[in-house]
DNA sequence: GTTAGCACTCCCGTGGATTGAGTGCTAATC
DNA sequence: GATTAGCACTCAATCCACGGGAGTGCTAAC
């Protein structure tokens, strides 16, 4: 009953969450034997196992089942068990001829994505846009749509388009909005938005008077344009692979997992707290803290662009997952976004 | 056994049509007499039960249940039978309440439509967009994204923006795509698309030698983003909805259903022959030709600007809806959104 | 330390038996 | 002749007992 495991309990332990990860199933001591041969009678799987149990990486759902990994079993298969063959150059062309199609504007783009990724690795791909703020100013045009309200659209470097209305005070022609945005353009293209901001606020503030009516006003609506909270998009595909999983045939589990994805507000929140790590994370059950999607596990990469991440996309599916299979999947996937959406610049 | 219904008949048919629709069960003989009173006894709704059998407006799911509705019961029910109170102002004041929010765009207004109809009516709500096609034009804007990549904004009079990448032979840069979308701008804003497109055309091949280099090619451009498959969004808010009616207890066929609305294409085609038909259109499960969303009812309406329907939303819930509920709140909706997107224009 | 053997536990499917809601028919009643 | 009370019948759903099977834990032998 040592606290660390032999060479054999990990055997052991790898043979029990590949087998129920398969077959969904508790997995009894015959089958380990039977399937993995170890060279060892089921009896001394059995007392295996149950050290295992006592140790808290598995569980039995009664006497007389299988055993069942817990999420501290997951975990330690994850951290310590698992093994990840990078894709081999035909598995990461396989997934490229998927995004090869010319003319995608960035949204399907990421929209694509995430039904890639469903489709790879059968369980609901999420795919979080980048955020507007952290993205690089390229172009703004103002349209006037009637009386005192503007439509404003932004578009970012990497091709993202973002459209907004504004109410101006004051009545505004055409001509002048576009007098306006051009001056704009000319000004700030190549900032980041969060630059953008800050040189808006600053300019308008040290200089105002130095500025003709014209530019004071273009500024003005540019901060306007700019401000209050924005919801950042997420895409979420393939949510019927879910329906396919064994361990949601129970509908009132299968509708709270439902509702918890049509509200989205919190996964964005959650995506976001992960999208300043590097690398693959992976969420095992409670290990999100996000109860509406509990027995779900989360696999996430984000993607980059000039160097910091700007959105994270990923897996979600039930905690019996083939991580194996996944994790790589999810890891190019979040590579190739970088790279897509980078290409927008020369 | 006459096929016509007298009076006693049509007021029995009506009350276990109204029972099944709160029950979601069948009903009995004596439930009627318990709560509709008709002075009957269980025995004589019996037997006319038995007739509305006969002629198909009732079925029984086995000998010893009670009867419920067929599709052609409620055809009869919703085209003789339900008599639709109008909203009464304060109801439509709480609808309209929902949309006050200022600054919303088209697109944000026209998925907050699904929302309130899904709420408003406890089912599913769909509303499909204006097709881009049918709107009237008013402003274009070209931005180089690339070498030979080019961001095209389209903005219609409704205030919906739809943009689109097109891939252009020679490499443009941004002074020139200006002055071409200005220009564009001066000579069709105002037109409807159809028309821009067929007077592109017609300018092109007539006169074509008369124009310099830089007309020739922002109509060559302009003609560019115009072509192309145009797919409809497709908003469906509200799905979690479903989950709570009994009908969709059984799995394999919440599964059917779900996929069907991740595939949106068949939803499009049938709204888009709907589309043309004035008021509020109903159909009951099979009528809807339409396989995959069997033992569902469909209601939609359609909504206009500037004299013509532009597209089409509605309610989409198990045959077993509150129809005289739902039906006023989808026609109200559908006038809302005509006027709301009209609104734009002075 | 490993394993064979065995008793034990518990789930699950099967097959009556029972219940209850509801029907259809018939004969009596209005 | 229409309506109704009464009654036999049907059928799904529920409960319960039972047996089989999968799997465990323990013990004693290897």
């Amino acid at each position: 009953m040592s606290t660390a495991l032999n060479e054999r309990s990990r055997k052991i332990l790898e043979a029990i969450i590949e087998d129920h990860i398969a077959s969904a199933e508790p997995v009894g001591s015959r089958a380990i034997t039977r399937r993995h041969g170890l060279g060892l009678s089921p009896a001394t799987v059995r007392n295996v196992m149950s050290d295992l149990e006592e140790m808290g990486y598995l569980a039995a759902p009664h006497t007389s089942a299988g055993r069942i990994p817990t999420e501290k079993g997951y975990r330690f298969y994850i951290d310590s068990l698992l093994r990840i063959r990078a894709l081999s150059p035909q598995q990461k062309e396989r997934i490229r001829r998927y995004y090869r199609r010319r003319g995608l504007r960035a949204d399907e783009l990421l929209r694509e994505a995430g039904r890639v990724l469903s489709n790879l690795s059968h369980y609901t791909g999420i795919v979080m846009a980048p955020q507007f703020t952290t993205s690089v100013f390229r172009h703004i045009e103002f349209v006037r749509l009637s009386q005192g309200r503007i439509l404003v659209i932004f578009v970012a470097e990497n091709g993202l388009v973002q459209n907004k209305i504004i109410e101006s005070g004051e009545d505004l022609n055409q001509h002048d909005l576009e007098q306006m945005h051009n001056y704009l353009n000319r000004t700030y293209a190549g900032l980041s938005l969060a630059e953008v901001k800050k040189r808006l606020l600053r300019e308008m503030s040290q200089d105002k008077a130095q500025y003709d009516r014209l530019l004071g006003r273009s500024m003005r609506l540019f901060q306007a344009a700019l401000k209050g909270e924005e919801s950042r998009e997420l895409f979420i595909e393939g949510f019927s692979r879910m329906l396919e999983q064994p361990e949601f045939s129970d509908l009132e589990r299968m509708k709270r997992l439902f509702k918890a994805f049509e509200q989205k507000s919190l996964l964005v929140e959650f995506l976001d707290k992960c999208q300043n790590s590097q690398g693959v994370q992976i969420f095992i059950g409670s290990e999100t803290d996000y109860r509406d999607i509990e027995g779900c596990s989360l696999i996430t990469a984000s993607y980059s662009s000039a160097g910091g991440t700007i959105g994270t996309l990923g897996v979600i599916g039930p905690t019996r997952m083939a991580y194996s299979q996944v994790i790589p999947i999810v890891d190019y996937t979040a590579q190739l976004m970088s790279q897509l959406l980078e290409s927008d610049l020369e």
